[in-house]
Parts: structure tokens; sequence; C-alpha cells
DNA sequence: GAAATTCTGATTTACGTACCTCAAAAATTG
DNA sequence: CAATTTTTGAGGTACGTAAATCAGAATTTC
């Protein structure tokens, strides 16, 4: 049978108040008695029934996600995630709250941060913007003991206790290599659509997958970056451009969003043979097109890991508890039409 | 605030004892009485406190796992992975016992299904052996109401609540798919070495693999599969043996464990040009012959997503409760040497 | 050695649910 | 309408922990 208090209780010779007094990290016990308590923890092999403390303290975690309310179906498809985190919620003891911002606006998000101070909830989880202003807000709510994950975006070196999602640069360099095979010794150009340079995660992919190509694909020339801004007309017009301009392309790599555009602009190109393309997030788009051969691989983060991930975190350094690091891994996953979900 | 049975009691204007016999499914209510609670538990947007029901009911989930004692990496690493989830089992109300049964052995797997189904436990997992014996264990545990999940090997149309493992057919595809697409149109030879083809899975990774190639990759020539037994010994000197006798060999598909030996006969062969080698399982091995370019791609399945998976699906099974299908899907995962964990 | 201070014990209530008993009320049956 | 059965109410205890009060014991200080 699992000890419980009163057995360390016993155990001690000491009554329950005194264990709780130690378990709790209360003043008013003497240095023996409390060795002598944490001795009958440790033999006993005591350890907290978490259901049980929780229950007793009447304690609900509130939780709050800042999230962008970007239009690309990776960021819908994150709040759909993040809502299904809340309908559950209610059967784990824990209250989230979504907070919506503009999105590559990090006045907006160092506001909603300072208002999250205020209302000093158990945790929060927010998509960072890589910004000296949003780093000192972190730092304030760090100050005030709120546990802090980032989501899909990072912000190093700083106060965070997590981050849910890939690191950036593998994801390129994974992006570069699987060019680089698929295109295979001969000589090639490829091409790259990007949303916008400024934005932290895009750097980092173009910057793996530049690294790759640049020391182990020199058959292949990358011509300058064209910034589609994740829009879908945009990217659509500058693919079709590139492409009728190089009808020797033959490859594309998209790291960022508005893969619905570069598809329609593939699809209606007067080209012989059709590039490899390499693009980011499994949407409906992305998917069917790489069900029709017309995208041959897919990166992706998974966006539903990644909240619930974050909602684990944020519970467990709430309890001041350990997480198990393999479980909150998010992983990059690589998607052939072969191992679609 | 979370309405409570108390509430309930006071909407529905009845009594505790009569919301408890509703919610726990007692008998004694009139129909109208019953139809009127139910209304408030509805219009409230009641749920059940979870960590109080458990509390009250004094009650410890006790799973049984049955491994095979197999001594290949990945089984081992599936069995550290179960103990590091019994390690972690007293905090989660849960006791989790490891039974390990010789492995490839139909009966001793039956004969251990029938002692578990004397103990009665609230869940079994179980690495299947597809045999018309195991089926039948399996049917008198489901008549016995104990839930049952596969663990990477999968018990088809069978009376299994859930498969926590990959889709076998699947990565034979992907393998395949990598291979054709990493060949990219030249003649070429391609060795399979597996374990046994009496494996399921075995099978139907090759069935996969076969396929696409077939289909797909008709430059490509498959020579009969290598039984290596799973054994570094054995398949070490197979892969030597072909390499030799078909010094043309541009690939190879590993599609079972043993790749200690296939790694050492590449390293050793006197050849040109470096086959194209995929392999499963990321193991110490597989992950050092990635990063130092024997292998070329290897697929994964998370040992330690998988034993999680299979006890939340069990606990859940035992409370009755909906699982998250999309955080119980065993991802085919891709390893470059890029993206590694 | 008395007074003040610091520790410790005993006991109680609470959290939300499960499960039990016993009595009273209501409905059904003859 | 009486007897019987079914339904309901009231109340309690338990699960393991948190948190509080208050009295008594031990220790320290003067």
């Amino acid at each position: 049978m699992k000890p419980t208090v009163h057995d360390i209780a016993k155990s001690a010779g000491v009554s329950l108040a005194t264990v709780d007094r130690v378990l709790n990290g209360r003043p008013g016990v003497r240095g023996v008695t409390r060795a002598r308590v944490e001795e009958a923890i440790a033999s006993l092999g005591y350890v907290r029934d978490l259901a049980a403390a929780n229950l007793a303290k009447g304690r609900t975690y509130s939780f709050v996600f800042i999230l962008p309310e970007n239009d690309n179906s990776f960021m819908i498809g994150l709040h759909e995630e993040v809502r299904g985190a809340v309908a559950r919620s209610s059967a784990e003891r824990t209250r989230i709250r979504i907070v919506d911002v503009p999105p590559f606006d990090a006045k907006a998000l160092v506001a909603a941060l300072e208002n999250v101070l205020a209302e000093k909830p158990a945790g929060v989880a927010f998509v960072a913007i890589d910004a000296p202003g949003v780093r000192e807000a972190a730092m304030r709510l760090r100050e005030a003991g709120i546990p802090m994950v980032t989501l899909v975006s990072d912000l190093p070196d700083s106060s965070r206790d997590h981050y849910a999602g890939i690191d950036n640069i593998a994801a390129g360099r994974t992006a570069g290599s699987l060019m680089g095979r698929f295109l295979s010794g001969r000589e090639a150009t490829v091409a790259v659509l990007a949303g916008s340079m400024l934005v932290r995660d895009h750097r980092e992919r173009l910057e793996g997958f530049s690294a790759v190509i640049g020391d182990h694909y020199s058959n292949i020339v990358i011509l300058p970056v064209l910034e589609g801004r994740d829009d879908p007309v945009l990217a659509e017009s500058m693919v079709a451009d590139t492409l009728s301009r190089h009808p020797d392309i033959a490859g594309i790599y998209s790291l960022g969003a508005g893969n619905r555009g570069l598809i329609r602009a593939i699809q209606k190109a007067d080209i012989v043979k059709r590039p490899v393309v390499i693009a980011h997030e499994l949407t409906n788009s992305t998917r069917s097109a790489l069900v029709g051969g017309v995208i041959d691989a897919v990166l992706n983060q998974d966006a539903g890991h990644e909240v619930r991930s974050a909602i684990r975190v944020l519970t467990a350094k709430a309890d001041g508890l350990p997480v198990i690091a393999a479980q909150e891994r998010i992983r990059i996953d690589i998607f052939l039409k072969d191992n679609l979900p």
C-alpha cells in the first residue's frame, strides 16, 4: 500500500501537523525533527498524492495562451488545438484563456503580456516575437514567478521556462538535405519562397537550408529569396514570375506559409519537368498537393503536440514537478505521401 | 465556479443520494426523476471531478505489460520506457507490472495472457504475435472486460481496444519512396535485409516497399530478401556476402533489427560507391551510422510515445473516457542526420 | 528560576466524490 | 383502503492532503 502522511507521522514519531509543516515548507520545525521526518519520507518512499493535494487546495490552474490572429492554415490550426484543449480543460482542473493579438506586432504582444501580468495566472504560453521589448516583458513575468512557455516561435536567451516548438535551423537543414538528395547530383537551380526575412523562424530555416546546400551540394544554385509575406496571392505571382524567367528551375523550398499560391503557380506553369518542391506545415492544401504529386515532401510541426506539451509543462512548473523531456521535444516531422497521418 | 454534485441536487430539487444514483447508474430512481437530474447535469454543464472520484474510490489502476525479452536495441529501449513509466506510476495512481516472455513464442504469450486474465488487472498491453491462439486468448480477456492495447505489433481483427504502433505497410512504402528518390532514375539493384518473413511487421514492411518500387521505380531491381533473424552476426555475414557477389548494389533496405551487423558489413566492404541505406529504429548504432554517413535515413517509431500512449489509452478505457485520437497516433518518424533528436 | 519564545501535538474542517445505511415518502398492487 | 413495493431523503464515513487553531511542551533568554 502506498504510504500516506499518516504513515510518515507514525514512522517518524511526530504528529500529522509536523509532517505537514515539513512537506509544505512551513516554519516552526526544529532542524532535528525536520531531519527525522525527511528520513521517514525517504525510507518509506512517500510521494505526495497530487490529486488529493490539489483537491484539498481547491486549486485550478489558470493559463493564458497569447496567439497571433494570423489567417494562415497553420495558425488557424493552432487556434483550433488550443480551443480543443479549452474544451477538455474543465475535466483537468485547468482554465485556459485565449488572448488574440495582431500578428508580427511586438508592441501588441508586450501589451498583452502586461495585461496577463496583472491577472497573475498560473502560467502563460505565447508565440514569441524576437524583440527587446518582448524580452523585457518576459523578464517581468519571470520576476512575478509566472511560468512561461514560448510556442512555435522562441525567444532565445530569455527567461522562458520552455520552448514548445521545433528547431528551425535543423528544419532548414533537413529541407536542404532532402532537396540535395532528391536532385541527386545534377546541376540545378533552386528557388526559395519565404514569408519575410524579418521573422526569426524564416531566417533560421533559410540559414539551415543554405548551409547544407553550400556545404554538400555545390551543384545547386540558390536564387535570391522570394518574400511572399505568407500571402497566397503574392506568393503565386512571385513564383509564376520566377518560373517563367527561369524555366530550368529544378527545385523550390517554401519555408513559410501561403503555400496555396505556390501550388497554383506550379500547376499553371508551362514547364516540362515539375520541380522538386519541399514545403512546411501539413495543411489541407499541402496535403492534397503531396498526394497529387505537386509537393514532394512536407516538413511539419505538430500543433496539437505543441499545445498539449505547453500545457503539460506549465502544469508541471506550477507544481514544481519535473517534465519528461523526451515527451516534450517537438519533432520535425517529414511527410511523404506514403506516411501521411 | 465549477458545478458539483451538490449544485445538481439543489438545481434538480432532489437529494445528493439521488444524484449519486443517477450519476453512477444505481437502481431505485424513477424515470421522471432521473430525467430531471440529467436535465440539471446538462444545463449546469457538470463534469465529474475524476481526481476526486478516484480518490474516493481509492482506485489505483493496475496494468500489465507483456514484453518479449528480445535483446535487440529497440526492445531493450521499449523495456526501458516501460520501466520509466513504472517509476513515475506511483505519482499517477497506476501500478504497472512487467511480464517478460520469450520472443516469437505464441504459446508463451498465450500462457502469459491466461495468467493475466486470472489476476484481473485494469488493463493489459502486449506485443502481439499474429497467431490463432493469441487471438482466442485476447477474446477471453475481452469477455472478462479487461481493456487491451497491442504494442508495436498488432493483432488485427481481434478484440483489442487499441493499437499503439505504426502502420508497417505505410512504413515500407515510405522506405520505398525514399529509396526511389535517393536513387533518382538510375538503373539500380537493391537488397532487402529482414529479420524473418514469419513476423507480420516485417512482411508488411516488405509488402509496402515492394509495392512502391514496383509501381513507381521500374528502374530498381529488388534482390531476394535476406533473412538475418535480427541477429547482428548473421546479418553481417549475409550482407557481406551479398555485397561481394553484387558489387553494383545501389541500395539496401533493412526493415528489421540487427543493424549493427549491417553497418559493420558496409564499413568493411570493398566497394567504390556506398549504397543508399535505409534502416528502421533509431538506436545508438543506427544513430551514429546516420551521423557518419553509412545510413542515409532511419524510419523510427517512438517507443516512449508508444508506452505512454498505451497507458493513457488503458486509463481512459478503464474510466470509460474518450481518447484524443491525434495524440495517440504513432507517427512513422523519418530521421535524416539533420533532424535527429 | 521565571519569563519569553520557539516548537510540537491534537484536533478540526474542507475539497468533491463514492458508497453505505436507515427511515420516510410515494407509488403500486391486491 | 390496506399492504406491499419502489423511490427518495437525510445523514454519515471514507479517500489523502491542506490549512487552520489552540494548548501544551521544550527550549532559549534574561
